[in-house]
DNA sequence: AGAAAAAATGAGCCACACTCACAAGAGCAG
DNA sequence: CTGCTCTTGTGAGTGTGGCTCATTTTTTCT
């Protein structure tokens, strides 16, 4: 009776968090060996080792679990990215440490990053994944940020602007490396950061060295007259 | 045998030829409207007055239909990017052109450029539609060949990867701002240009120059002290 | 231990991509 | 026009896979 009020909205999920854990791990090795359409409930059931109909008590339907996989995959990768950004290096360097290992994992896991995006167009309902993306977008902008508060980049920097050139470039990227079926390239996280480089403060670029060298000369000439 | 024919009004070829386009043109509007998964072969016939079999004659399965529409759809892009090119201005704003014209067209219909890519990925036959994309993305190199020419670009940039940055940025930006249910933003392909600019020949700027004057009258006026 | 609630099961339902035995033209000869 | 053949079109039928629900198994609480 009470049983009632609770199904109709959600499915009976209570505890069981190994169950839980079972399938999530059987859905992520079955969606990304076989891709979305591809992947079956019944060899996903088979695979956690459990009934087709268990799987529905759990999760409302299969765009439901896909989205629970991709959530999953997000927070991974920002666990990943956190650790492997040295905060204590320029923000420059920060940046093509973050570059580097985000194109990485996108070409390794190119299909789950694919499906983000096909599960959030579904019945337009990101409600489930969108924080973890969020929360993997902040390893960005905390960059930025801290960049900002140390005097390295321009303030005014439309960040999320600068945000979409980052990204965008390197998923891109890794599909056009997949697609030829090159493999992992740092020159293009390089030739980013080389363009970002464009945000910093300084422009001192190497033209400074003639000007320093100038300046060289005119001191000598200084302290020729000063000894004379 | 066939060749006969051509000449003729009412033929079979034109026949044929007739019904194809209704097929296509009755394809793109639902998986336009319903989505790839949503659209069905009976609604595609419906729409199209033809049986379901009929489909079967001209296209082996949904996906090679979908296929085609894809194709379809980047062959106009070309033709639209090519009439809203001014070749005759400078190479910044004929990419300008290029960047709002690409980032309008995309978020018009980006279910369909979602469907490049889901096409493509399964099961690795881009046989078909990379021609069209191909197609399309010289209207980009060609910019910058030009610009090179003129002597406007830097001739040593890689070009394949400010491709990359180019179309990565603009299709993340339109991701982005659908996401946010914002409207087309111009603003976008400014600040991309203004990245841009740092692939432009000269960077002198304007510190450079008045510095070099101040330094020369120095030297000068050390000179004259010297030789006295 | 026994009853009641919760969790799990899998046979069955339905929607949909795809097939195939047949039907309906089109072109041609007499 | 009438039969004959070949091409093109048809839609009922088939199999697959997502999802449901009546029933069974397990857990929980006396």
């Amino acid at each position: 009776m009470s049983a009632i009020t609770t199904a109709g909205k959600n499915t009976q999920r209570q505890r069981l968090e190994a169950r839980e854990e079972r399938i999530i791990t059987a859905a992520t090795q079955v969606f990304g060996s076989m891709g979305a359409d591809g992947a079956t409930m019944a060899a996903i059931a088979k695979q956690a080792e459990v009934a087709e109909g268990t799987l529905y008590l759990y999760y409302r339907n299969k765009s439901d679990l896909l989205a629970v996989v991709v959530e999953q995959f997000w927070a991974d990768l920002t666990e990943g990215a956190v650790a492997v950004v040295d905060t204590s290096l320029p923000a420059l360097e920060q940046l093509t440490q973050l570059a580097n290992y985000h194109l990485e994992a996108v070409m390794k896991q190119f299909d789950l990053v694919a499906l983000t995006y096909r599960a959030r167009l579904r019945h337009g309902e990101p409600e489930q994944q969108l924080p973890k993306i969020r929360g993997y977008v902040r390893v960005f902008d905390r960059i930025i940020e801290r960049g900002i508060d140390r005097g390295e980049l321009n303030a005014e920097l439309p960040l999320w602007q600068v945000r979409d050139v980052f990204y965008g470039t390197l998923e891109y990227s890794a599909r056009t490396l997949l697609l030829h079926e090159a493999p992992y390239d740092p020159t293009v996280a390089e030739q980013l950061i080389r363009l970002f480089a464009c945000y910093t403060t300084k422009n001192e670029e190497p033209t400074d060295d003639s000007l320093n060298a100038r300046l060289s000369g005119i001191e000598e000439k200084l302290d020729q007259l000063l000894e004379r």
